[in-house]
RNA sequence: UGGGGUGUAGCCAAGCGGCAAGGCAGCGGACUUUGGAUCCGCCAUCGCUGGUUCGAAUCCAGCCACCCCAG
């Protein structure tokens, strides 16, 4: 990984220097606004775009050029990290050999945990010192004693804290995010009185780095054998076209018709085979992670009152704490949740909406 | 080639003389910093050919196709 200050801008500092922020800007409306709140509230504020790799019709370079010109225009350095290699490694790879494995990756979630906040950010000190990093998020850090915690939005519909409940607890000390308490009009309304040249961008949606496509795109070259789509019974109801094409819970796409439709129960790449079934036989209670990241100092004991949330999608909603250790997240909801899927993310909140902590779903059960 | 039955969109299926329900699938849009979900919209002139009728998917005739029973 090399960072190094973007075309235009003069040559990198030594060190960043007390009072300084670094802002990852991607060139969209939330991380520009971010920056000019952060400069407004007097910090010295230093700019980074991430450069990913290009795959397929991604629309070369622009992101990095619009977050540049956005610097500039606040007066402030910027620079880009070429973490293509990284991005490779640690996003996309697993990425596509989640779906071969038949389970449903989250890269945001992958791409915040280990680059982010992960690898980029231990790059960024060893190259200017210790400092403080900021993203255009909508999530809150919260400060209470000592203790820092990550905690939801302002705006319960635009919550990203699901997506960022990988971060290294160590880290949140040092993360601001200071878009948390905003609303997304708020935000649109703040880059338009900064006169912000992005301020009309529409929203950025869909997988960063699939480009105009869809992402199985990034499968094309695997060989992907279809399989046999079967009920629960073990019944041939139809053909699949390779595993990697579908996720627990999905519906649309399956080519059958059926009394009430049917939806994906669960993916057997054993067998390669895909089991649906309808919409009721997807609801699950019991819900276990891995690859757990505690962001509570102290965790939750077992038989505590949570609220988790097993998609980015909806509410926390409430659950029994089962087991919370650096190996396994389990909880029991109250309420059966639609298709847990493997792959996705179990995160856990407070009731006061602090992420206590969260894991890669790797099975459900429907109760017990 | 005797008897009986069925024939409505890709699939299932209402309708029984008055301008073709619904579901599934599919397509399109909305939503969304992952996937999926969800929501909204679109999607047939009724096997064919004649006839009866102001008017037929609905009645009649012939033909075709498929299914069942019997041979």
């Amino acid at each position: 990984m090399k960072i190094r200050p973007s075309t235009g801008f003069s040559s990198p500092s030594p060190s960043f220097g007390q009072g300084t922020v670094v802002v990852l800007m991607s060139g969209g409306v939330d991380s520009s606004v971010t920056a000019w709140l952060l400069q407004k509230a007097g910090w010295h504020v230093v700019g980074v775009t991430m450069k990913i790799p290009e795959t397929g019709k991604s629309p070369g370079g622009c992101c990095g050029r619009d977050a540049a010109s956005v610097a500039l225009g606040l007066g402030i350095p910027h620079y880009t990290a070429f973490i293509e290699r990284e991005f490779e490694q640690l996003v996309i790879e697993p990425f596509v050999e989640s779906y071969l494995r038949g389970s449903t990756p989250n890269p945001c979630a992958d791409c915040n945990a280990l680059l982010k906040f992960g690898l980029l950010w231990d790059e960024l000190e060893d190259a200017f010192g210790e400092s403080f990093l900021a993203t255009g998020h909508y999530a809150r850090i919260e400060q209470e004693g000592e203790n820092f915690f990550l905690s939801r939005g302002k705006e319960p519909s635009k919550d990203q804290s699901y997506f960022l409940y990988g971060v290294a607890r160590h880290r949140l000390p040092r993360l601001l995010l200071p878009l948390g308490g905003y609303s997304k009009e708020e935000v649109r309304a703040l880059a338009r009185e900064a006169a912000l040249s992005v301020a009309e961008k529409s929203e950025s949606m869909e997988i960063c780095f699939a480009g105009e496509g869809d992402y199985r795109r990034l499968l094309d070259g695997r060989s992907l054998p279809h399989g046999k789509i079967v009920d629960e019974d073990g019944e041939l109801l139809g053909t699949h076209k390779g595993i990697a094409n579908y996720t627990v819970g999905q519906r649309k796409g399956l080519g059958i018709s059926s009394r009430d439709g049917l939806h994906v129960l669960r993916i057997d790449p054993g067998r390669n085979a895909v089991v649906v079934g309808p919409r009721e036989r997807t609801f699950r209670r019991r819900v276990r992670a891995r690859n757990v990241n505690i962001l509570f100092p102290v965790p939750p004991e077992e038989g505590a009152f949570l609220f988790g949330k097993t998609r980015s999608r909806g509410e926390p909603l409430p659950c029994d704490l089962l087991r919370m250790d650096e190996n396994v997240l389990e909880v029991l909801f109250h309420e059966p949740q639609f298709a847990p899927t493997p792959g996705q993310r179990l995160v856990l909140y407070d009731a006061g909406g602090r992420v206590a902590a969260g894991g890669v779903i790797e099975y459900s059960e429907e109760a017990e």
